[in-house]
DNA sequence: ATTAGTGCAAACACTTTGCACGGGT
DNA sequence: ACCCGTGCAAAGTGTTTGCACTAAT
């Protein structure tokens, strides 16, 4: 992980190795801030600023994706390929959605000629387990 | 106008008028912000919250969608057909995408078992205006 | 040695809320 | 007269930034 980072140009601090092993790990989409919450348990000193920026870096690097699924707040996605997202109202969980039907349209490049750089698709409801809950 | 709000149980104050008439007017899917800005040329003592509450109202009727597509703001749009959405990633705006290759998903009510109320589609770029200013 | 990255705190931006007043029904 | 809706101001939440210090290369 050191080396790719630094083929980048990006130096391989504790943190931000951290941080890519969190986020490459789970499916859970966290937030900055849960980010920061799971990072701080292993450095007590860690900042805000060094997770946002590290995920400014990332994103920017493509290595990370931005999801706007959640109204209230960015989830972050290290899982780079194509899929789709589902939003839980209730319990506020994002889903990944791997569905072959859309799997097609992930080609389009152009649409009433905008350059189109990234398709995003978001279902949003009540997932399963909070389905049950009720 | 003034029915269709009393048959909802709501008052068709003025301002909310407004608001409703900017919003079924416009394809520019304003922030809260820019609503407010608009509101207040025609009502100058009007207030954030009164747009807020008005927001909050009208999306629980329904008749206006909130979009996350902008990751800074939410924006709105009471163009109640189903249909897309590009952001252009320079100027900000939003347009609409009427695409007839996504409209047969719109059926989906279910995905991996999770109960799905609502599908965007969200395009990301360049918009054609802003490609050709470069 | 150089320069990217960190940590701290403060500032920003957007959104929401409590409450008293006022206007629609 | 009732009560929803407004207006004001303040607070809440998520995000970003400036800068001096530290550490990776």
């Amino acid at each position: 992980m050191k080396e790719q980072l630094n083929k980048k140009g990006l130096k391989a601090t504790p943190q931000r190795v951290e941080i890519i092993k969190f986020l490459s790990s789970t499916k859970l989409h966290p937030s900055a801030e849960e980010i920061y919450s799971y990072i701080k348990e292993k450095f007590p000193t860690v900042s805000f600023a060094t997770v946002y920026n590290t995920l400014v870096t990332l994103k920017n690097t493509g290595d990370v994706k931005e999801l706007s699924i959640d109204p209230e707040r960015k989830r972050f996605d290290m899982d780079l390929r194509p899929h789709n997202h589902f939003f839980c109202k209730k319990c506020k969980k994002v889903y990944d959605v791997y569905d072959s039907s859309t799997e097609g349209e992930i080609k389009i490049e152009k649409i009433d000629e905008h350059i189109v750089e990234e398709i995003s698709l978001y279902y949003t409801g009540i997932c399963k387990d909070c389905k049950n809950k009720i």
